[in-house]
DNA sequence: GACATCGGTGTACGGGTGTGCACCGAAATA
DNA sequence: TATTTCGGTGCACACCCGTACACCGATGTC
């Protein structure tokens, strides 16, 4: 064992923490090298020896958004193929919003999309939100296999979900906690207008004539 | 005539654009009080003469997008009415790119969110949005109305519509201009599924079973 | 024409910023 | 055990930040 790497991992992870930490208020952007060290109980040159940027730090914290956001996917998977219990719609997104609450540092940090940071860190962060959808995409065409009722623009539908989920969710995560629930309804309700637009479209309902 | 009030309101301008310009690469959180006068001609105090504070610039700036936006639901209204041609959903959406595109610093605000700004900012612009969505919505009503399709939950389809515009025509802001049209159709094609979801929920059509 | 108003300027301050340099001491290696 | 490696430290530098102060000069008022 490694006692030396060992503890380069731990100093390593409290930088990423307390970066994470301090980004949750005012962005990734606004965050001085400084500050994150002192943060985390290191003097700032410290800093260097694990990552060469504030731009590199701003790599790492995006890999960990994407490692948190499949270990979603994955979990919201297994919850709805276990138990049929409620709809899956209600199901996913209450699964997505428990997530944010718990995880807050790190979704704060996707729902600003990383405006205003660097552009690999804001290419980094729009990757992740694309893999998640991808991954929404599969889910949304397995689930109308499965349910015989076929969907249109799965991919399209997806976008327009995520976009939502992850912008509302956004708002609802500096709200006080009573009303994020209703938050969490709106948002319910609000995918739901899109699937149902999506399998209308698929059914060939409605009017192709004038909209 | 007073030369000496005109001279003060051209500075002010000259210093709101400035910071317009100044924002729209990496946010207006990012930009200095030095770095605004400096865009504008002027010496850092000077900025005093006009403004109380960085904030006060800033609900400055929500109000010029707030202006801007008022005037874009104006136009489009009008443009609708005028000509019968093509669909309404895709004239309001080329309309909204266009104005994003001449006022593009203007919307790169409206796109961050004012993420990553002070809280004020941040509301001024959520505010203007919001009031963005209640336009739309009266519009999606008297559509509704006029065309004899019923709309289920137009508050929610709307702010479903204004999320995925703002944030697809946000990311389309920085993308080279051939692939914009692409972003425009993407975003056509995803209003036009909460569309027919509002309207298929609205003529009860589809699934109250399991979603 | 004398005076007050006020937008604009230059200087200066205390503090925060990223980062280069020399150095220390413990773990790893030989 | 002697030597190398390397994560961490303290100091120092040059720069940018917001903003307080005293001052100037043209415009507006009496």
């Amino acid at each position: 064992m490694s006692s030396r790497a060992a503890q380069k991992e731990q100093t390593r992870r409290a930088i990423v923490d307390a970066a994470l930490r301090l980004s949750s208020a005012r962005g990734f952007a606004s965050v001085s090298l400084r500050a994150i060290a002192k943060e985390a109980n290191i003097a700032p040159n410290a800093f260097y020896r694990h990552f060469k940027d504030l731009d590199d730090l701003g790599l790492a914290l995006a890999d960990q958004v994407g490692l948190s956001l499949r270990q979603l996917v994955r979990q919201a998977r297994r919850r709805v193929l276990d138990a049929g219990d409620g709809s899956v719609v209600r199901n996913s997104i209450q699964m997505f919003m428990e997530f944010a609450e718990n995880d807050s540092d790190l979704f704060r940090l996707l729902l600003g999309g990383g405006a205003g940071a660097s552009p690999a860190f804001r290419r980094a962060i729009q990757l992740e939100v694309k893999r998640f959808t991808s991954d929404l995409v599969e889910d949304l065409i397995r689930e109308a296999e499965t349910s015989r009722r076929p969907i249109a623009h799965p991919e399209l539908a997806a976008e327009a979900m995520v976009t939502i989920a992850f912008n509302l969710g956004a708002n609802a995560l500096d709200l006080p906690s009573d009303q994020r629930l209703a938050v969490l309804e709106r948002i319910v309700a609000e995918v739901r207008i899109i699937m149902r637009g999506a399998e209308a479209m698929a059914a060939g309902w409605g009017s192709p004539a004038k909209d």
